[in-house]
DNA sequence: GAACACGACTCAGAAATTTCTCG
DNA sequence: ACGAGAAATTTCTGAGTCGTGTT
């Protein structure tokens, strides 16, 4: 199974890395320089020629992406490239050969990145358990130290200048830092952060300041701003120094090597001390989250590794070997006292292959939908309190897709439920609402404490079985309270293996994106109209999931200027039209013996053309963004529809997939773009 | 044997950053 | 060609789900 591939080999060589971490204030680690030999690494297990199967004429794979290489390799010829590299032009000004060159390079690099992509959905699974058999990564990156502030800015206390201790003065930066925001107004907040704050004060701090209301923030707050704008008006020389850093940075620590393969590692960075940011009303909102140092690190990587090397002076709270698990580093972070993990990008092997595997299960539960649901229908009519409750909820779970509904600890998150969790107060039933009988309204917050409101006609039987529910309770009781997410799981994972309350939503999310899309997408249409439809259905999918986001700040203002764009262009349009009748009449009149009058009919008639196409694109444009206003179809097109419904879409509509899927959504579904068939059916 | 704590993983929207577009 | 503003993408980290082990 082993290669020839040396487990001590680096993830990554990166020969000048001693010299950006002295940079870094000492504060990163001194790595060990090992000898890198890899080459190419890894790509020995993969075949590099392309595809096995796909014996279909159409690609669907890089349909798009073929085809926009090919347009550019075009225009570059016209251009008329150069291949020969003029080591540097001093001039800042590029030519259009340095265009040419830099798209060439590109394209370069795709090839290059198709070419060495680990296709792990060809290899067969490891035995059950087994993550992985070899892991090998440099740690996690540490944020730099706290730099005290400048000695010309200062602290007030009362009005009066205090010099804070180094620990006060960089909590204190922390909230003068989110001045700005609206967390700073609210009560839990404030008080939150002042307790804390007040814990990293000396005891001379601490007797002096006792009122939040008394500190004065407002240099500190100046100094961050400036700081931030300073940011933004940065010389492109600058800009350019801190992107190189970026860049080494995510080469040493950004990449691990798991099984001879290089994968990208999602989150690399420790994350930063800071204040607690919850969502909604949050009771500890405002606390101090504190620094993570290695001692308080867990790392995990395999016996045959090279270990990670702590920064200097430092060790690891513990190196464990567990390939049990997925994740290359953890601690445990001290609001929740919940524990946080290092773990791969989405587009690695261990994040798509459980992608695949949970559409896997949604897809059986496609073919046993039907006899779960005439089950949980006859238990509405259970003897069993307990039974007719998870029938109830299953009913919701089902055709509200709502999440399962743990129960939470009281006073420790955001008052927030799913469907075993709903409250009396949740729901209000109405015997007749709007002209619907037996009518649920619902108004609680979900997840993120996002509200969920809807008005839902539902069957009889669940209208009755709702009110027995009710009866006798207070507003802030349980309304299942013979119910919870693991008794609900229990019973579905005897119905068929691996099926949790999770499933419907994944399973009604895709079916409805495959339904959607049959019904409103037609093969005459053209591109843009197909995106339409496309991004209708995934609207449709986020509405029933519940996916919003807040309206964006500048929503009114970009539908304005979209407005004005396709007035702009509507005039422009009658403009040219005509223009193409002057044309043609001179054309006429002229005889056609005139070939020049010939070329500008039809140079006006493409104008026309081109012009009636902008315009059709743009009003579609608008049509979409302002059904779309305030919601958010990211999250379904991430993590609940089936890729392959997608993919197969694209196909069969002549739809390239750089249309739907950005680079990194196609990174993730590499998968489902390779091995995906025209005739593939969710 | 059920209640509970905990661990590991998916999913979530906001915020930050980068890229694109248009005057 | 250039820069501002908008749009798209990426990053960040909090908030869920769900299985397992412990009491």
């Amino acid at each position: 199974m082993e290669s020839a591939c040396s487990p001590r080999v680096s993830v990554k060589r990166e020969p000048e890395d001693d010299e950006f971490a002295a940079k870094k204030k000492g504060l990163k680690r001194k790595r060990i320089k090992d000898e890198p030999m890899e080459g190419p690494s890894h790509s020995s297990a993969t075949p590099t020629t392309k595809k096995k199967t796909k014996q279909r004429g159409q690609e669907e794979e890089s349909d798009g992406e073929a085809q926009k290489k090919k347009s550019k390799k075009k225009t570059e010829k016209t251009v008329k490239k150069e291949e020969g590299e003029h080591p540097n032009s001093k001039k800042p000004k590029k030519t259009k050969e340095d265009i040419a060159e830099a798209r060439l390079m590109k394209i370069k690099k795709k090839e290059e990145e198709e070419q060495s992509r680990w296709r792990w959905w060809e290899e067969e699974k490891y035995e059950d358990g087994v993550k992985w058999k070899f892991l090998e990564h440099n740690g996690p990156s540490f944020p730099p130290e706290y730099q005290p502030l400048p000695d010309n800015v200062h602290f007030y206390y009362n009005g009066k200048k205090v010099k804070l201790s180094l620990a006060a003065e960089e909590v204190a930066l922390f909230f003068a830092q989110m001045l700005d925001h609206d967390y700073t107004t609210k009560k839990v907040f404030r008080e939150n952060y002042f307790k804390d704050w007040r814990k990293e004060m000396t005891h001379e701090e601490r007797t002096l300041i006792q009122d939040l209301d008394k500190c004065g923030f407002g240099e500190i707050h100046a100094m961050h701003k400036a700081k931030v704008e300073a940011r933004k008006i940065m010389t492109k020389e600058e800009k350019l120094v801190v992107k190189e850093a970026n860049k080494k940075m995510v080469d040493e620590y950004g990449y691990c090597l798991l099984d001879h393969h290089k994968e990208r590692i999602g989150n690399f960075k420790i994350e930063p001390p800071g204040l607690f940011r919850g969502r909604g009303e949050h009771p500890k909102q405002g606390l101090l989250k504190k620094r993570i140092q290695p001692e308080d690190v867990i790392i995990n990587c395999s016996k045959e590794a090279r270990v990670p090397v702590p920064p200097a002076g430092h060790r690891w709270k513990e190196v464990r070997h567990d390939n049990a698990v997925t994740w290359l580093a953890s601690w445990t972070e001290n609001i929740q006292g919940s524990i946080k993990y290092i773990m791969l990008n989405a587009n690695s092997k261990l994040k798509g292959e459980k992608d695949w595997e949970k559409y896997e299960v949604a897809r059986k539960l496609k073919s046993c939908v039907d006899n779960i649901r005439n089950q949980y229908t006859q238990d509405l009519k259970s003897k069993q309190m307990g039974t007719r409750q998870r029938a109830v909820a299953l009913y919701f779970i089902d055709k509200l897709a709502l999440r399962a509904g743990n129960e939470k600890e009281e006073g420790e998150t955001a008052d927030t439920v799913g469907c075993c969790s709903l409250r009396v107060e949740h729901i209000t039933l109405h015997e007749k609402l709007e002209g619907n009988e037996c009518v649920v309204e619902f108004d609680f917050l979900g997840k993120d404490s996002i509200r969920y409101y809807n008005k839902v006609p539902v069957i009889r039987k669940v209208f009755k079985n709702l009110k027995l529910f009710l009866e006798n309770k207070q507003p802030g009781d349980d309304l299942f309270d013979r119910l919870n997410t693991g008794m609900l799981n229990k019973h579905l994972s005897s119905l068929m293996a691996g099926l949790t309350a999770k499933v419907f939503r994944t399973y009604n999310a895709s079916i409805t994106l495959q339904e959607q899309l049959k019904e409103l997408t037609n093969k005459s249409d053209n591109v843009p109209e197909k995106l339409l439809s496309y991004n209708r259905a995934n609207r449709a999918v986020a509405i029933l999931c519940n996916h919003q986001r807040a309206p964006p700040k500048t929503f009114d203002q970009s539908m304005a200027n979209l407005q004005a764009k396709i007035d702009a262009r509507k005039e422009m349009l009658s403009l040219s039209k005509t223009e193409l009748k002057q044309a043609k009449k001179e054309a006429k009149t002229k005889g056609s013996s005139e070939p020049r009058l010939q070329t500008l009919v039809e140079r006006k008639k493409a104008a026309v053309q081109r012009c009636e196409e902008q315009l059709l694109k743009m009003e579609v444009q608008a049509t979409d963004r302002e059904e779309n206003k305030q919601i958010a179809l990211g999250t379904s097109k991430l993590n609940y529809l089936d890729p392959r419904i997608s993919v197969a879409w694209c196909t069969n509509m002549d739809v390239p997939v750089d249309k739907i899927y950005n680079k990194s959504q196609r990174d993730k579904f590499a998968w489902a773009i390779d091995m995906t068939e025209a005739d593939f059916e969710f």
